[in-house]
DNA sequence: CCGGACGCCTGTCGGC
DNA sequence: TGCCGACAGGCGTCCG
């Protein structure tokens, strides 16, 4: 579910209702998630959480005294905020209770998501100390972009969904930027020209940056931390779509690439 | 190093 | 109605 505008729509929704609250109760109704969710976060109760933050995909729950919660939402997993004595829903594997009477729970109905306990440098941990640079963020630009497509034979496609590239731009994201930058999914990234490459960095950045705005893509289950769905499906042109291309009217085309469907349209993406 | 395939899970949908 | 395959917003791991 959930690609970088979906997880910072989490983030904030989540931020000001966590800051400073105190952990009362961690409860794991099922903790067989991607990687066993540790039984040493019970440790964490009574701790305060001092900060939620987003590297990628992923939220960083710094809490006090240096330790530190990842959580990754995988392809199914949402984040929301109930009065603690509200009964759990299905899928609903891990509820924190706070200390004002709230209480964070967590649904993932594949249980591909995780969450991860560390102290110290949460950036230091191993899945987080080889990501690419933000998507948002000054790093990524278009000389970024075009030494890290220099030497790559794969698909432009494959490229920017590499999280060591580039973070959090996920199937969705992937096809959209590359319908608004006109380049086929399928180009080899090295063949790609310095303008174009612009125009890459250019439409990844707004793609996510306009997503962010309208709280990000609800398909099927995805909401935001209050409940309500994100508005960008509106707004996408080619993802999940048959029929005519919003812009030049020609069929739009599903492929496969790498196990996932891509969409495009053949009459403005070369 | 790169690239591609696999598997982890459950739910939904379309076709027969 | 039931069954079966395809597909779904991710990504670490394995193998060549």
């Amino acid at each position: 579910m959930p690609e970088l505008p979906e997880v910072e729509t989490t983030r904030r929704g989540l931020q000001p209702h966590l800051e400073q609250r105190r952990i009362q109760r961690i409860s794991i109704r099922q903790p067989r998630l991607r990687w066993p969710v540790p039984e040493t976060i019970q440790d964490h109760r009574g701790r305060r959480i001092e900060r939620l933050e987003r590297r990628g995909k992923y939220l960083i729950f710094r809490l006090e005294d240096e330790d530190y919660w990842l959580w990754h939402l995988g392809m199914s997993g949402s984040l929301r905020l109930l009065p603690a004595s509200e009964a759990a829903a299905r899928h609903e594997h891990v509820q924190i209770d706070l200390d004002d009477g709230q209480s964070l729970r967590y649904r993932d109905p594949r249980r591909f998501g995780a969450l991860l306990t560390g102290r110290g440098d949460p950036l230091a941990h191993e899945l987080l100390h080889r990501l690419g640079p933000e998507p948002l963020g000054d790093a990524f630009d278009a000389d970024y972009l075009q030494a890290r497509c220099r030497r790559r034979s794969s698909a432009i496609k494959q490229v920017i969904m590499d999280s060591r590239v580039v973070v959090g731009v996920g199937n969705i994201y992937a096809c959209e930027s590359l319908f608004l930058a006109g380049i086929h999914p399928g180009t080899r990234a090295s063949r790609i020209g310095r303008e174009r490459i612009e125009r890459l960095t250019r439409a990844i950045r707004q793609v996510l940056a306009e997503a962010i705005e309208q709280g990000g893509t609800t398909l099927r289950d995805f909401t935001r931390s209050d409940g309500q769905p994100g508005y960008f499906a509106q707004q996408l042109n080619v993802y999940g779509r048959q029929g005519p291309c919003p812009r030049c009217g020609r069929a739009l085309r599903r492929i496969v690439q790498a196990q996932r469907s891509t969409y495009y349209c053949p009459g403005c993406q070369h």
